[in-house]
DNA sequence: TATTGTTATACTCTATAACTATA
DNA sequence: TATAGTTATAGAGTATAACAATA
């Protein structure tokens, strides 16, 4: 349990680590967003997967991971084949090219990391990773009340109902305008 | 010096710590937008300053910071004096509204993440910020620090149209339209 | 001429809502 | 009726470029 001015300034930090996102995407290479870049990473390290699973780990709405899927799919990186068992849902696969280009945006980031991260040390890396990976949890389903950087099984996160937490709806309370 | 996965892990951790600031974004006290609070707690925390300070605080261009000044000083949350010394800029001070606001901001901030981050140790909430800011730190004014990652012979630093190198120009190539 | 700030315009990413097609 | 996905529209945030006023 920190003081005020300890959340206030990793608040200032949260708001300020935007400037590495925006500077690490300004210079992808194939004409590759930056959404499109993490898209075909995850694809590139989880495997196969629908857009409602692709969305829950961008964090975004679904109809804005259909966009982009329908973006990374015109530019044949990958394709959405019909799900057998569910005839609704579509299965996102990359394609050869899919995985040629995130072979060099993986070649691209390794680099770009190297070069700006010389100066620290393999275990500062992995700190921060953690503790990035530790606080998106920590904002994960806060309405359930069980410990998320305890090792659970995936698959048993979404309970809707179940919690009687004090804080409610996850999404924006409309428009104030 | 971290290999390539760890690389690629930081990579997606960067990309998904979006969704953290995007949640402490919806829910902000007083019609305030998340820009809006992080100009107010720059404000508050290193005191009156310029524009062109502000936007480097921001890590964004001026234009924008001005935008974003024009519409927290028509709230009345700041206003903006002329320099005496410097009749182009304008000093920027919060006005006694601006400081109410972000003494609510502040206490809205501290409950949030207290809830959120109830697990965590002081310890922990102190590591995760001083290493966000050294990140951030790593990635301004890459090109004029110069370490010896670069195989650079000395002198072409900051001099376009020198070397045929690849990782040249910080800002966005133009428009390819 | 260079610098500080402003405005206009365009682009990226996201959310809400209305829609379809399956289940 | 409920769910998976799509599309339309709106909003927030940013960058570039052209401009104004001052140094």
């Amino acid at each position: 349990m920190a003081d005020r001015a300890q959340y206030e300034e990793l608040m200032r930090q949260l708001s300020a680590i935007g400037s590495v996102r925006r500077e690490l995407g300004r210079i992808l290479p194939g004409g590759c967003s930056s959404v499109a870049a993490t898209v075909l990473a995850l694809l590139g390290h989880d495997g196969d997967m629908r857009i409602g699973r692709l969305a829950e780990l961008l964090a975004v709405d679904m109809s804005v991971t259909s966009r982009h899927v329908a973006h990374l799919a015109a530019r044949g990186w990958i394709d959405r084949s019909p799900d057998p068992a569910d005839r609704r849902s579509r299965i996102l696969r990359l394609t050869p090219e899919g995985r040629a280009m995130l072979t060099e945006l993986s070649a691209h980031t390794a680099r770009t990391l190297a070069r700006r991260l010389s100066g620290w040390s393999d275990e500062d890396v992995r700190r921060l990773t953690c503790l990035m990976a530790r606080l998106r949890e920590s904002f994960e389903d806060p309405w359930t009340g069980r410990e998320p950087w305890a090792e659970q099984p995936p698959g048993t996160a979404q309970d809707p109902g179940a919690g009687p937490s004090d804080e409610r709806p996850p999404r924006t309370p409309a428009v104030t305008t």
